[in-house]
DNA sequence: TCATCATGTAACTCACAGGTTACATGTTAG
DNA sequence: CTAACATGTAACCTGTGAGTTACATGATGA
């Protein structure tokens, strides 16, 4: 996990028109371009430029099928993304999901922290 | 979760540095706009505009001590994106590890090296 | 007190993201 | 065969992200 990976990740998502083709393909898997762009105001070359960004980051998948480019949500860098930031910052992570046992230890954590503030 | 709100986040996560700082704090909690700054070549200023960006995303709390201002991480906002996006992308997320990934990098690859033949 | 220190603000430059229009290329239906 | 169609490329414009230098403000230690 490269910086600029993470960086061509994080910036790809930073866009609303972007996350917004993420869910699109979620609900319809294997888009074309024109169909996809079809839900937004900007020009179809907008669109292009933008799948151009996800596809670079690795979030979506296109193979062209005759004079069509169809488009598939690809879910594996966000999978990655997921583990890297629960793993480095799991200390901060503890307890906040779920089991009675890790929010106990949460509790600590926070007490930890605000001592720390306080000093 | 507004767009707003998501499009700060994955803007504030987008610049390495940004991410840098926040291991930092992570490291070093209640660190000052100084001692966060001389871990880069950049100039303070551009330091203290990161951080300004950060806090606005909410992934950092501040708080002023005399003529210091001392810096939190704050996982709140990680913790609300990680429950947005597995829940409404968890039907992509079994069963999907093998043959995706390495036909998501060949067009993206194809279009560094273009850049690259151009440059 | 006052010189130094830490932070904050202002004003500017530069690169590039993100949009546009115009045109090119390859595919398919009639 | 060719006209309409879907996508791709080129060239350009504009706003803003990200950096800089110069200066201002407020706190503190000697």
């Amino acid at each position: 996990m490269t910086p600029d990976t993470e960086t061509a990740f994080f910036s790809a998502l930073a866009h609303p028109d972007r996350r917004r083709i993420l869910d699109l393909l979620r609900l319809s898997p294997g888009s074309s371009v024109g169909e996809i762009a079809s839900h937004f105001d900007s020009s179809r070359i907008a669109t292009m430029k933008h799948l151009a960004v996800l596809e670079d980051a690795g979030l979506l998948i296109s193979e062209k099928e005759g004079r069509v480019r169809k488009h598939w949500f690809n879910v594996v860098p966000i999978q990655r993304m997921y583990e890297r930031w629960t793993d480095e910052y799991s200390s901060f992570w503890a307890g906040r999901l779920g089991s009675i046992q890790e929010r106990a230890e949460s509790r600590a954590a926070e007490r930890r922290e605000e001592g720390e503030k306080r000093a």
